[in-house]
DNA sequence: TTCGATGCAAATAGTTTGCATTCTA
DNA sequence: TAGAATGCAAACTATTTGCATCGAA
């Protein structure tokens, strides 16, 4: 499906709207594009496939949706090395933490739940409140510690 | 004192040239400067530090020098949210990693003994080799939590 | 009908690169 | 004295912002 489950946008257009903000032409076609492709998107991954669905859609415009959409919690974002932000949709239950790959740039997934330990001790003893989801821990993934360089 | 031990610099010397590599004026002031002021420096940092032990020194051998030192393993670095990325000298023994405020920005270190348990985790059910000096965990700070906003 | 959101254009921050020249080993 | 490294200028990538206009509630 290319257009989000119905429920989706409108529970989030509540949620906008609580706030005194709106579901917009832009904001649809962003949220379709998340909820289209759930890998980790780029803003400019996102701008091009904003553009597809809607190319009257500025890019200066998915900045600032993917902004509001990340304080309004629908949408994570994570700072990786040598490369753009990138965004997705918050997963519903546990969320997930990122690894990236120094060497090749890429990211996968990793359960929130092996750092639930980590993050407790940080909380008591570094009064330090770690966000799961926005981590990202660098390394080498299988592929490039196998074949160096 | 501002210029950093002769012995520091005579062992990096060596570490150059065992790989045909060489020891400059921006390079020494690159060490001198990371050498002189331990906490984490961006770049431009460390370009503003440079300029005063010697002003011939451009901003791009700046960056270049970073690289090259990081790739001779006496540099780190670390990329850190909604700024640019910061450098020190590697630590002699344990290393640390790095623990980043969401809000107020603020970087502070944290034993990486702390994440060994992950590490051995990540290696043997991810095949994901993590790199325990380039982490840096994502949270609130203690003054930003009990001062939110 | 209000004021939140947008499109556009231009600015900004951080970093990288091509090339002629300099200087270390 | 070979070639690694530099200074300079310019390009580049990712992102942000001011402002007049548009459109959702």
């Amino acid at each position: 499906m290319t257009v989000p489950a119905a429920p989706f946008l409108t529970e989030i257009r509540a949620r906008l709207n609580a706030r005194g903000e709106r579901m917009t032409r832009p904001r649809q076609a962003v949220l379709g594009v998340l909820a289209d492709d759930r890998r980790h998107l780029c803003a400019e991954d996102v701008v091009v496939g904003v553009a597809r669905r809607d190319p009257s859609v500025h890019r200066a415009s998915v900045y600032r949706t993917l902004d509001a959409l990340t304080h309004l919690g629908v949408v994570q974002h994570v700072h990786v090395s040598h490369g753009p932000t990138v965004y997705h949709l918050v997963d519903g239950d546990r969320g997930h933490l990122h690894l990236q790959c120094t060497s090749c740039g890429d990211i996968s997934d990793a359960p929130s739940a092996l750092l639930v330990a980590v993050a407790g001790e940080l909380d008591q003893s570094y009064d330090f409140s770690l966000d799961l989801g926005h981590v990202a821990l660098a390394g080498l993934c299988s592929s490039c510690r196998s074949a160096p360089r």
